[in-house]
RNA sequence: GCGAAAGUGGUGGAAUUGGUAGACACGCUGGAUUUAGGAUCCAGUUCCGCGAGGAAUGGGGGUUCGAAUCCCCCCUUUCGCACCA
C-alpha cells in the first residue's frame, strides 16, 4: 500500500499558549461569582502554598489535577470557585530569611512573585482576584479575631506544663509537629520543657470530630483511621486510690476495672507534681530525685526505645486500693506517660505486659485474677507473660466468676455507687499548643495586665501589626519581647501599663481556616459574609498531600465546627470529597523536595515542550493517589500524540457546523461510522468517569484510542464527521486546554470552548451495556453470551440450569 | 509490637460491580524511509513450545460455571501509630 505523506501542521505551542492565556484573561473566564446558585456550584480547592521557592513537579501534578477538575465542572454548567493563595508565615520563610540576611517579609514575597508566576505560566485557572497571604494585615487581622472568639469561649487558654521544645528551632511545638520525637520541620530530637503556653482546646471537640468521620465517605479510609487512632478515644473508669500516710486521693484511668483485684503496685510518671506532695523519707527521696532528672533527660524516644526493659524507682510509700483495702507499694516509672489520663496508673502484672515485666524485675507480686477459660487456670510460677485477655475472674471478691469482659461495667458501677470511682472517657488528642517563641507570625492578640489579667485587644483595634524587627535570631523567646514599642501598651479595660503577649501563633491556625475567607476575600467588615460562605461550602474536592493527616487536616476540622458554633456556617464539615495524592519522586524513588534539593521544576519542561504536554505527561505518568517517579519518559508518548494526532484532528473538520445536540441513528449508518461513534460515545462515557474519579490517565488512553480508530475518509457524513471532531476537542480541553481553544476556534467557534457545554453520550450508541459473559465448564469456554448490563440473575439463570 | 494499604510483562500502568488479564504508553527487536543522526511510518513484543497447545496477576489453600478482583493462612513492600494502662 503507497502511502502518501500529507504534510502535518505543526503544533506551534509557543505562537498559541500566550494567545489563549490572554484571552481568558481578558474575559474573565475564572472568575467566580460571589453568590453562587448553592444547587449548581462546584468548590474546588487544592492545598494552598508555603512560598518557599519556585514549585517542582509535586505542586505541579497537585495544580494541574485541580485545574482538570474545574474546568471541567465549568463545562457541565457549574459555578466553580478555584482560588489560591500563600500559607506564608512559617519558620522556613523565617529561617531563609537568616541565612540571607533579608527580611522575612521580603523573601516570602519574592518567593510568592515567582511560584505565582509559574502558576500563571501553567494557566492553572485560579480566580487570582480572589488571592490571599496569611502573612498580611487584612488576612491576620482575621486569625486574630478568631483567636479572641476562641478566648472569649474558654476554648483559648494559657497553661503550664511540659511541652515540646525543639533546641534548634528555640520553639515549642505542637504534638502534630513531633514526627518520631523529632521535630517536623528540621528533624531534631525534641526535649520536654515546662513551661506557660497557650493552647486551643480543640479536645472539647474531640468526640464531633470523631465521630463525625462516619459521615464522610468521600474521604479515603486511610486518613479517617489515622484520625480515628491519633484522637484515641477509650472508655474506662476512673478510680480513686487513696495515698496511705496523707490520705490523699489518687485517681486513676483504666480500661480494665475488671482487673482491679490484681492491682499490686502503682507507678507514677516522673514529671508528675504528685510526687512533690509525697512527703518522701530521705533515704527515698534522693533516689527519687535522681530518677526524675535522668527520665526528663532522656528524649521520648529513648524512653519508649526501652520497650520492655522498664525501670522505675520505689518511693517508699503505699497507695490503698478502695475495692479491698489492699496496700499496694507507689514507684515512679518512666513507662508511665505524664500527659495521658492522670499520669498515675495501677498496675496488674498478671494482667498487663508492661506491669508484668516491671513486676519481674522489681520482685513485685503478681497476682492472677482473670482465668482463660472455666477449666484453664494460670500459675504465677509458670507464667512467662502476662495474660492480657477476658475470662472468669477469680480472687476478686464479690466479683468472682463474673465473665471479666462484662464485669468492666458492672466493677465501674460499684465504685460509682460507693463513690470511689465513675465511668471515664479519655482520649489520645491533647489540646492544640498554639504559641511560638519565633517572630514570622500571627502575634497573638492579647494584653496582659498586673490588674485585669489576659485582656483581648478591641476588635477595633485589630489587626495587632506584626512590627518591623531586626533581628530575630532565636533564643528561646519571642523576638518581640525585646521590641518595647510594640510590648507596652494601656490595658483596655483599666487604661494602665500593660504589655502584649510576644508570642506568635503556630501557622496551623493561618491555614485552619483559610478556606473560607476565599469565598468573601476582601470582606474588611467581617471575617467573611455568612450567606456567601453558606452558598459555596462545603468544599467539593479537597485535593492535598497525606502528609496533613494528622495535623490541619484535624485542625481545620475544628475551626470549622468552631465557626459552625459562632453560627457563620451551616454545615458540620468542611469538605465533602478529600483526596490524597501520592508524592513524586526522582528517579531514584527519593520524595522531591526542597531540602533535599532533587526537584524538577516543569518551567523548563514548559518551555521545551509546552504546557499541555507536560500536564498530559503528567497526567499519563500514574493514577492520582499512587506516588509518581517522575523520569520524563511519557514526555514522548503524549508528545508524539498531541503533535500527530489531536492537533492534525482539525484538519479533518469540514465546516458543516453542525448542532452538539443532534442525534444519530445507528441504524442509519455503515459498518465503520457505526463502529467510530459507538467508540465516541464510550469515550465520552470513559473521559467524563475518568475526571471525576480523578483518573487521568486511563481519560488520555481513552482519547488515544479514539483517535487511532478514527479515520474521517470512511465516514460519509459531513455532520457526523465534524460532530466527532468537536466532542473530541472538547473531551481534550480539560487536560489539555490551549490545543482544545485553539482547535475550537479553528472550527469557527467565537466562545471559549470552556463556555461550551460538556459532551453528553448516546445511551443507546453504547455496546459496552451488553456485557460478553463468558460461560466455561471445569474452566474450558464453551460460549459466550451477550447480555444487557442490567440483566440481574433471573435473566442469565437459565443459561446455567 | 499494633493498625492500614498494596503486590499484575523489561518499565509506568489498564481491567469502575467476579465475566476473553496485560488497554494505553515507554523500552526493546525487525523492517521501510532518510546523505547521516534525530524524527516518522509498518510489524512484533507475558512466559514455555516449531506447532497444536499449555502456564501465568507475590506463595499456598478455599468459595464459584467463572477469581487479579471475594474468604483464610503465609511472605514482601510502603505508610501511620508507637509503653495511651
Amino acid at each position: 500500500m503507497v502511502t502518501v505523506d500529507k504534510p502535518k501542521r505543526k503544533y506551534d505551542f509557543r505562537s498559541i499558549e500566550g494567545k489563549w492565556q490572554k484571552a481568558w484573561q481578558d474575559q474573565n473566564l475564572y472568575a467566580a461569582p460571589d453568590i453562587p446558585d448553592a444547587d449548581n456550584k462546584f468548590y474546588m480547592l487544592v492545598m494552598f502554598a508555603y512560598p518557599s521557592g519556585d514549585m517542582h513537579m509535586g505542586h505541579f501534578r497537585n495544580y494541574i489535577i485541580g485545574d482538570a477538575v474545574a474546568r471541567y465542572e465549568m463545562m457541565q454548567g457549574k459555578a466553580v470557585l478555584h482560588p489560591f493563595g500563600w500559607d506564608a508565615f512559617g519558620l522556613p520563610a523565617e529561617r531563609a530569611a537568616i541565612d540571607r540576611d533579608i527580611h522575612p517579609r521580603q523573601w516570602t514575597q519574592e518567593n510568592v512573585t515567582v511560584s505565582r508566576a509559574t502558576l500563571q505560566k501553567a494557566a492553572i485557572s485560579y480566580d487570582w482576584s480572589r488571592e490571599i497571604n496569611s502573612s498580611e494585615p487584612e488576612y491576620y487581622k482575621w486569625t486574630q479575631w478568631l483567636f479572641i472568639q476562641l478566648f472569649n469561649k474558654g476554648l483559648a487558654y494559657r497553661k503550664r506544663g511540659f511541652v515540646n521544645w525543639c533546641p534548634t528551632d528555640q520553639t515549642v511545638l505542637a504534638n502534630e509537629q513531633v514526627k518520631d520525637g523529632r521535630c517536623e520541620r528540621c528533624d531534631t530530637l525534641v526535649e520536654k520543657k515546662d513551661q506557660v503556653q497557650w493552647y486551643f482546646k480543640i479536645t472539647e471537640y474531640a468526640d464531633q470530630l470523631l465521630d463525625d468521620l462516619d459521615n464522610l465517605p468521600d474521604w479515603p479510609d486511610s486518613v479517617k483511621t489515622m484520625q480515628r487512632e491519633w484522637i484515641g478515644r477509650s472508655h474506662g473508669a476512673e478510680v480513686d486510690f487513696t495515698i496511705e500516710d496523707t490520705g490523699e486521693k489518687l485517681p486513676i484511668f483504666t480500661t480494665r476495672p475488671d482487673t482491679i483485684y490484681g492491682v499490686t503496685f502503682m507507678a507514677i510518671a516522673p514529671e508528675s507534681e504528685i510526687i512533690n506532695r509525697l512527703n518522701l523519707e530521705p533515704e527515698y527521696a534522693e533516689a527519687v530525685a535522681d530518677y526524675q532528672m535522668q527520665a526528663l533527660r532522656r528524649s521520648e524516644i529513648e524512653r519508649a526505645a526501652a520497650t520492655g526493659e522498664k525501670d522505675g524507682v520505689f518511693t517508699g510509700k503505699y497507695a490503698v486500693n478502695p475495692y479491698n483495702g489492699e496496700r499496694v507499694q507507689l514507684w515512679v516509672a518512666d513507662y508511665v506517660l505524664a500527659g495521658y489520663g492522670t499520669g498515675v496508673v495501677m498496675a496488674v502484672p498478671a494482667h498487663d505486659t508492661r506491669d508484668f515485666a516491671f513486676a519481674r524485675k522489681y520482685d513485685i507480686p503478681i497476682k492472677v485474677v482473670i482465668h482463660p477459660n472455666a477449666d484453664t487456670t494460670l500459675e504465677v510460677a509458670t507464667m512467662e507473660d502476662a495474660f492480657t485477655d477476658y475470662g472468669p475472674m477469680v480472687n476478686s471478691d464479690r466479683f468472682d466468676g463474673l465473665a471479666s469482659f462484662e464485669a468492666v461495667k458492672t466493677v465501674t458501677d460499684y465504685a460509682a455507687q460507693q463513690g470511689f470511682g465513675r465511668h471515664k472517657i479519655n482520649y489520645k488528642l491533647k489540646d492544640w499548643l498554639i504559641s511560638r517563641q519565633r517572630y514570622w507570625g500571627c502575634p497573638i492578640p492579647i494584653i496582659h495586665c498586673d490588674k485585669c489579667g489576659q485582656v483581648p485587644v478591641p476588635e477595633a483595634d485589630l489587626p495587632v501589626e506584626l512590627p518591623d524587627v531586626k533581628n530575630f535570631l532565636p533564643k528561646g523567646r519571642s523576638p518581640l519581647a525585646d521590641v518595647p514599642a510594640y510590648m507596652n501598651v494601656a490595658c483596655p479595660k483599666c487604661g494602665g501599663e500593660a504589655e502584649r503577649d510576644p508570642d506568635t501563633m503556630d501557622t496551623y491556625a493561618c491555614s485552619s481556616w483559610y478556606q473560607m475567607r476565599y469565598t468573601d476575600p476582601h470582606n474588611d467588615q467581617a471575617i467573611f459574609n455568612k450567606d456567601v460562605a453558606s452558598a459555596w461550602l462545603p468544599i467539593d474536592l479537597y485535593v492535598g498531600g497525606i502528609t496533613h493527616a494528622t495535623g490541619h487536616l484535624i485542625y481545620f476540622r475544628f475551626f470549622h465546627k468552631f465557626l459552625r458554633d459562632l453560627g457563620l456556617v451551616n454545615v458540620d464539615e468542611p469538605v465533602t470529597r478529600l483526596v490524597c495524592l501520592g508524592m513524586v519522586q526522582d528517579e531514584t524513588g527519593v520524595v522531591m523536595s526542597k531540602s533535599k534539593g532533587n526537584t524538577v521544576s516543569p518551567g523548563p519542561l514548559m518551555d521545551e515542550y509546552g504546557i499541555d504536554i507536560t500536564r498530559l505527561a503528567m497526567f499519563f505518568t500514574a493514577p492520582t493517589e499512587k506516588e509518581v517517579v517522575w523520569s520524563g519518559a511519557t514526555m514522548v508518548g503524549v508528545q508524539k500524540f498531541v503533535h500527530n494526532k489531536l492537533f492534525p484532528l482539525i484538519e479533518n473538520y469540514r465546516g458543516s457546523k453542525p448542532d452538539l445536540k443532534q442525534r444519530f441513528k445507528l441504524e442509519e449508518m455503515n459498518e465503520y461510522e457505526r463502529s467510530i461513534f459507538v467508540k465516541l460515545n464510550q469515550t465520552i462515557k470513559r473521559v467524563s468517569d475518568d475526571i471525576v474519579r480523578l483518573q487521568f490517565n486511563t481519560a488520555i488512553a481513552a482519547l488515544m484510542e479514539l483517535l487511532r480508530d478514527y479515520d474521517s475518509a470512511n465516514i460519509s457524513s459531513d455532520q457526523l464527521n465534524d460532530c466527532l471532531v468537536l466532542k473530541t476537542i472538547q473531551l481534550a480541553a480539560p487536560l489539555a486546554p490551549h490545543v482544545a481553544e485553539e482547535l475550537w476556534h479553528q472550527s469557527g467557534f467565537e466562545e471559549s470552548v470552556f463556555r461550551s457545554e460538556w459532551p453528553v453520550y448516546d445511551p443507546e450508541a453504547i455496546v459496552g451495556d451488553l456485557i460478553e459473559i463468558a460461560v466455561q465448564v471445569n474452566g474450558k469456554l464453551r460460549d459466550t453470551v451477550r447480555v444487557a448490563a442490567e440483566a440481574d440473575q433471573a435473566d442469565t439463570g437459565h443459561h446455567f440450569s
